[in-house]
DNA sequence: GTCCCTAGCTTGTTTGGACAAGTTCTGTGC
DNA sequence: GCACAGAACTTGTCCAAACAAGCTAGGGAC
């Protein structure tokens, strides 16, 4: 059972996606909501938080709180699988591994990963097509202990962090990512079709696990035009500080 | 003054930036906390959902919470005002205004804005330059309300967003933005002086301001290797997908 | 020695209250 | 008609308390 302010703020989002509470109209005000679903104001407060840090609302001391807009930034569990957010996009999602090895961590991989230079890892090249087209090159770094599980995935595993999770109950929680434009190198141009030196969108990122142990490091090449990122920057507590 | 939960938030990412609390290291318990600062276990609850949604820190309901990284990702800052962040990293940063004209909102423009077709708006073609070298090219449009603030900046205004904040009180509070790659076209090419075809990151982004009311529509073009995006997100804080 | 299970600790959820700070609207005085 | 003072409202901060849910280490059974 989802707790209470969760709930509220399911029913409060539902209301905004629907177009019951259109762009730009205050929602009701903490004390309204807070009697109509007979809980606390802190619990409400809770709730309104959630839909601040999606960006679905804004607030401003004294001022009732208003709808920013409709479109929901995904949480980050899509970001950290590409195959679940193609899937919910309503496309057909296909991976194949290219090529897979393992070998001992160079000393900036080794820092990114949390080990010691020289420790075992995994690195892993794979091609994810969407629709048929050759859309992103991955080459992907796994520290040592989560290897035997990855080579145990079938070559053309849609979802690896689907498959991880299932199998091991590995959930990929936190992760921070640079992002960045790049020329096509010989390798991924061949791979992508593209041309050398063309425009590619490359993602690197560390992913690591619930309890703060980096598990992989990837660097993740897109072809132009196939994909955008989109960020929303609501942040309650971070945003709205004025700087002094 | 700030209030009590944003100076001890500011005392733990001290304490994490400067080495005193290792990443992997556990933080104090919420109740150790409170009664070290003498304050409710509610306010250091409000402290470090600070640090979570920095990324700063993890938790896990039952076991301590965890240091998980010591870098704070510049996400805010550097996503409303490249000259802040340019600033704050220690570089030298400049801007120049080649063109500006004031046209009629196209459909998908209005659409954007929260205009309707026709309406007048201001168009800003801008060039940056951090120490010296030409790194961002920025396509704005202003909606017509904020056009007389604009066209009164002078051409070199470095930072737009803390010029429009000092002469209107205008406070860029929410923002939304796509990122891709793209090969640079001829005008981006001359004026970024790169290859045309090259690669080049692009942001699209509209910003509103506090109340929701869109101000700015801009497509910036970085040139490949001068920015890298770094987007760190945790549970509540910053949501990124990727789209098309 | 090894395994399991529980006691105690830690974070998560919720309540209800109080005051501070900021906004909006109303009405009065001019 | 307009400007200004204030009342009423709304969000922000903080407190003290209670229980739920989940984790960890240590002790007892085998």
């Amino acid at each position: 059972m989802h707790p209470r302010y969760a709930r509220i703020a399911d029913e409060l989002r539902a209301a905004i996606l629907g177009g019951e509470l259109p762009v730009g109209a205050p929602l009701p005000s903490e004390t309204v909501l807070a009697a109509r679903h007979k809980v606390a104001r802190g619990t409400i407060r809770q709730a309104v938080a959630v839909l601040t840090a999606e960006g679905l609302v804004g607030s401003r001391q004294g001022a009732r709180r208003i709808v920013l807009g409709r479109e929901r930034s995904q949480n980050f569990a899509v970001l950290h699988s590409f195959a679940e957010w193609a899937r919910a996009a309503g496309h057909e999602v296909t991976g194949q591994v290219i090529g897979q090895r393992r070998r001992t961590a160079g000393a900036a991989e080794a820092a990114r990963l949390g080990l010691a230079a020289g420790d075992p890892v995994l690195q892993v090249l794979r091609l994810r097509r969407l629709d048929g087209v050759a859309v992103l090159l991955e080459r992907t770094v796994y520290a040592g202990w989560l290897a035997p599980s990855v080579e145990r995935l079938p070559a053309d595993c849609d979802s690896v962090t689907r498959a991880l999770y299932e199998s091991q109950g590995l959930v990929f929680a936190y992760g921070e990512h640079l992002i960045d434009a790049v020329a096509a190198g010989t390798e991924d141009a061949r791979l992508l079709g593209v041309r050398r030196g063309g425009p590619l969108l490359r993602q690197r990122r560390v992913t690591t696990t619930r309890e703060g142990r980096p598990a992989e490091w990837s660097d993740d090449r897109y072809r132009a035009g196939s994909v955008t990122f989109a960020i929303r920057n609501a942040a309650g507590a971070l945003a709205v500080h004025p700087r002094d």
